[in-house]
DNA sequence: TCCATTTAGATAGCTTGCTATGTATTATTG
DNA sequence: CAATAATACATAGCAAGCTATCTAAATGGA
């Protein structure tokens, strides 16, 4: 095999790096009226589903570094978007809380993901769509373990 | 339509961002030994392609902001792996040139994408394979407008 | 020709990701 | 029960992306 030919718009690994770039180019200017922005928002979604989470379990549920979280969770507390308060039994933990204001931006935010997806996904039948959908996590577990 | 049930994992934004970090990672700690990084690649990949491209082809080419490029550039400069030369025409311009050690890591850096990419695929049919490329394709385009 | 506009690139400052390491608290075990 | 392990989180420092803004050089009318 000549890795002389080796083509970028072949490449797994190309195309999706350049995907999530516009995906999320996207996505921030949708959301960066509502005041957050791409790293806050999967936090937002996982805490609008079960509020109250250690940092431990965002970092495990989101698939961040632990020290990824850590520092982006204090620009949303700077931000006033959550407040960290100490765990009751457990001193070493402090679980994570929404502020009204991050409560208030769910249906906007959501609305501006959907949104955001559906233009993506343009042209693709229902079934490709689900197709990408089914290669995607995929090729997720592939590189997980 | 209830945003109430958005799901994570379901949203092709949220996959993609997963996914294209994942790629980066495995295909970092391949490359690391190299002494090259992720940011770096598919600029090496540009000018193992065509050398001696200015800086903004190469931004054009790859799809990030010229302000990227120029930081990213610099890095390459520092570690050796590109010199800039001014253009003899054009006194704005500076042609960016491979150097040596450049040139010589095409052949093992390639061969690391390369297993990557196979790696990530594993269990997709050629057939699923194609279908995501696909798709990749038809999404970057939606998005890129 | 000269002035305004365009173009190429650099720089400042931010976010989001990473690795590596430090600190405090809890759990374990000899 | 004291010493050690493990766990939860914070911090330092870097890479790679972005927007906004600056400088220098080339271009294009008036």
């Amino acid at each position: 095999m000549h890795d002389h030919n080796f083509n970028r718009s072949q490449s797994e690994g190309y195309l999706t790096n350049l995907m999530a770039r516009l995906f999320a180019r996207a996505l921030q200017s949708k959301i960066k009226p509502l005041g957050i922005s791409t790293g806050t928002f999967p936090v937002l979604l996982a805490l609008w589903e079960k509020d109250g989470q250690s940092q431990r379990e965002l970092v495990e549920d989101l698939g961040v570094e632990q020290a990824t979280m850590a520092n982006t969770l204090g620009r949303m507390v700077r931000d006033g978007l959550v407040t960290r308060r100490a765990h009751e039994a457990d001193g070493r933990v402090q679980l994570i809380w929404l502020t009204e204001r991050a409560h208030a931006l769910k249906t906007p935010a959501l609305q501006a993901a959907q949104e955001v997806n559906e233009s993506a996904v343009t042209g693709l039948t229902p079934s490709e769509r689900n197709a990408f959908h089914r290669a995607m996590v995929q090729v997720i577990g592939n590189l997980s373990t």
